[in-house]
DNA sequence: CGGAATCCGGCCCGATACTG
DNA sequence: CAGTATCGGGCCGGATTCCG
């Protein structure tokens, strides 16, 4: 099926599947928030990162975005969450290591973001 | 200024610095359009890719959104557009140098993003 | 042909109030 | 303490129309 390559066909295709791929990275990457939490939690490994700490300390989130990105991060095995029986309870959030693979890309975004602005301004 | 290590500040301030410039490369590689447009011009490099053209074969695009995204991508120095005095006058876009530089970045999104859903999926 | 102008819906996100 | 519910604004992006 991808041995037609008479127009370039071939990288149309495949160019299909790597923009969904792209979108799939996108949308962990790219929302107002993500990328804040994952890099705070990484910063301040071995604290107990309880959900009230994350919010003093992740600057201007509330607690309806910390509550929600933090779900949509542990559904995609990025951050994990453990329930601590205390009284009242605490919940301690923590980076896992699978979500340590994101911050290669995220180094790839800084360099080039860097590199744009030094050429915009020139 | 950032000598004072007492509680991790110089992570935090560097962060900052950070967060700003994934924020500029998310401004650009985030759209829904921009990516697209800049792999199809760069997939039909040596064409002459007039707006039309563009419109007829990057499917599903509006006017209005290829009109907007060209701009942007021109003042940012990726795309480059010249009017070409024909009767009526066509207007040729194309990738510039500086835009091929977003392709290294574009591709560990790629590869991320794959292994991702073999992750999810799992 | 290559746009610009306008209107409009959806979703991201913030503010506030409430629950177990 | 750790969330959820509700309301609403703003912005991205689609559809349509108009201009040089």
């Amino acid at each position: 099926m991808a041995t037609i390559n008479i127009n370039g066909n071939i990288q149309e295709a495949s160019c299909d599947q790597e923009l969904a791929a792209i979108k799939d990275s996108l949308e962990i990457l790219g929302g107002k928030w993500k990328l804040r939490i994952m890099r705070h939690l990484n910063n301040h490994v071995g604290e107990k990162n309880t959900f009230k700490k994350l919010q003093r300390e992740i600057e201007g989130i509330s607690a309806k975005m910390l509550s929600k990105e933090l779900q949509d991060l542990e559904m995609n095995l990025l951050v994990s969450r453990t329930v601590m029986d205390t009284r009242p309870v605490t919940v301690n959030y923590s980076i896992t290591d699978y979500g340590l693979s994101v911050f290669p890309v995220t180094e790839t975004l800084v360099q080039w973001g860097l590199n744009h602005r030094q050429k915009i301004k020139a």
